[in-house]
DNA sequence: GAACAGGCAACTC
DNA sequence: GAGTTGCCTGTT
């Protein structure tokens, strides 16, 4: 029985920065601030209206859904916290509303070995592609949705079976990856137990895990909020607008949702820029 | 056709 | 250790 249940003001939950400031890759637009996506074999619709950030789903969901939305941060203290000088506040004025949301191990892990080197809406395609071909089929008010396969499933899989994915030469991580996770040489569960850098050191033992993908498996996956991934956009604003030597972890054990303001702002302002290009 | 994309690892000096 | 290169694939 789906039903829908109002969350919190929208300025605490903007369906769009949280869907879309790269953090996830299986939640899709309706209309504007509205989203369809699937988590753990769950699916939902998110959607601002009046003021307001409302949820549809499952009825027994609700708290799964409240948790992975992660209702019981406080985010204008957090947001606060990581407004030090006139950039930072800026761009976490630009992306008030965005949540980190609280994603499955596995599943952020695998999807971020995928992102290496590609664009989001191939990364999406290729996610989906491998939902579709090895997750589970379940029924939703929106149509028949896929699970993520889970780390066990994949393991069973060889190289070819994955080829339809067209994953290229990140197909050899994800079955590596997931073997390793299924057999227990690295432990999900017990990395979530570590502290950010540690636990970063221990995923990067992975092939194809390098600083990036481990960052954000550990700010994704293991909600260690205080890491701090540094990809070429991040790159690029650090070095416009930041101290040169500046140290992300000053931020503090916010850092990592600095970090998504910034993505967020940056993308956002390139998006605006490309719009006013195109529209002369 | 060349360059590039939200990177990694192996190799060079 | 800092810098360079190949890697799959799709898009510009």
């Amino acid at each position: 029985m789906y039903k829908t249940y109002e969350l919190c003001p929208a300025a605490e939950l903007s369906p769009y920065k949280t869907f879309e400031c790269g953090q996830c890759f299986r939640w899709n637009p309706l209309a504007e601030e509205e989203y369809l996506g699937v988590a753990s074999g769950r699916a939902a619709r998110v959607y601002a209206a009046g003021g307001r950030t409302h949820i549809e789903c499952e009825e027994a969901d609700i708290g799964f859904w409240r948790e992975y939305l992660d209702m019981d941060t406080d985010y204008a203290a957090a947001r606060e916290s990581v407004m030090r000088g006139e950039y930072l506040t800026q761009c976490a004025a630009t992306g008030e509303g965005i949540r980190i949301l609280r994603q499955d191990r596995w599943e952020a892990l695998c999807s971020f070995i995928i992102s290496q080197c590609n664009n989001i809406p191939r990364i999406k395609g290729i996610v989906e592609k491998l939902c579709s071909a090895f997750g589970e089929a379940f029924d939703t008010p929106w149509g028949v949705k896929y699970s993520f396969p889970d780390a066990a499933r994949v393991a069973l899989l060889e190289e070819p079976e994955l080829a339809p994915l067209h994953a290229g030469y990140r197909a050899p991580y994800i079955i590596n990856a997931a073997r390793a996770v299924a057999n227990g040489d690295i432990d999900l569960e017990s990395a979530g137990e570590m502290d950010a850098d540690e636990a970063r050191r221990y995923l990067k033992t992975l092939n194809g895990v390098g600083d990036k993908v481990a960052n954000c498996a550990v700010l994704f996956g293991l909600h260690r909020l205080d890491a701090f991934p540094v990809d070429v956009w991040i790159k690029r604003a650090l070095k416009e607008h930041m101290p040169r030597g500046f140290d992300p972890a000053s931020l503090g054990e916010y850092a990592g949702l600095a970090q998504q303001y910034m993505f967020f702002a940056e993308r956002e302002r390139s998006r605006l820029a490309d719009g006013a290009r195109e529209s002369v």
